[in-house]
DNA sequence: TCTTCGCGTAAGTCATGACTTACGCGTAAG
DNA sequence: CTTACGCGTAAGTCATGACTTACGCGAAGA
């Protein structure tokens, strides 16, 4: 709950997105997602700390590089998020449906 | 899978987040809505615009004012994303485990 | 019909943030 | 120890977008 609110905002941005769609396949060094992207290595760093303040991913040391790889907690608090909007959307209709005099 | 693009990106602005919480409770009009947030009557008009464009939401003209309520469909195709996301990132770790060379 | 209400859009302002290059630090190699 | 590598951060630029006020249109009431 804490990183709720940056959690949409980090995979708001398309290149975010990009790289968080390489990182659920597998690990990847930093290097690696600069070289597979169209913007610059300090780009990629930056986008991952966003990525890592809203508890999307972790970080690990590797030597002279930094492991990047998705942090299950963070998609979990979004898909609860995602869950209560579903639940209580339902809801909604389900009152909806009970009167009678609106429809859809 | 057509509005999955601007999905994420219209629920990045904390203004859109609380509109949109509002909208799961129940169907408003653009005016009630304005008058619960901090923000003028037009800015509510652009942000609803955004939720529309992405499929989140649909509005229904009743008199002189309009009702917004959630659409189901939009909110469905980022569960869908999310849990992409999910399975995928289980994957990952299924096939890190079954290494055992590297730690988590 | 005239007025009022609710809303969407246009135009302009201002803050946010996504990018760049330059730099500095730790690690591995020679 | 010196060099090269991988990375994070600082500083500055530029586009995006979140807001405002002003305006115009359709619907309901008098």
């Amino acid at each position: 709950m804490t990183y709720a609110k940056s959690g949409w905002t980090a995979l708001a941005d398309s290149t975010r997105r990009t790289i968080f769609d390489l990182l659920v396949e597998r690990p990847w060094s930093v290097g690696e997602l600069a070289h597979r992207l169209p913007v610059s290595r300090p780009a990629v760093s930056q986008h991952l700390k966003v990525l890592k303040d809203a508890g999307l991913v972790v970080d690990r040391p590797a030597g002279k590089q930094r492991i990047y790889r998705v942090d299950p907690a963070g998609l979990t608090a979004l898909r609860a998020e995602l869950d209560l909007f579903w639940s209580k959307t339902l809801a909604a209709y389900k009152v909806a449906a009970e009167q009678p005099s609106e429809e859809l």
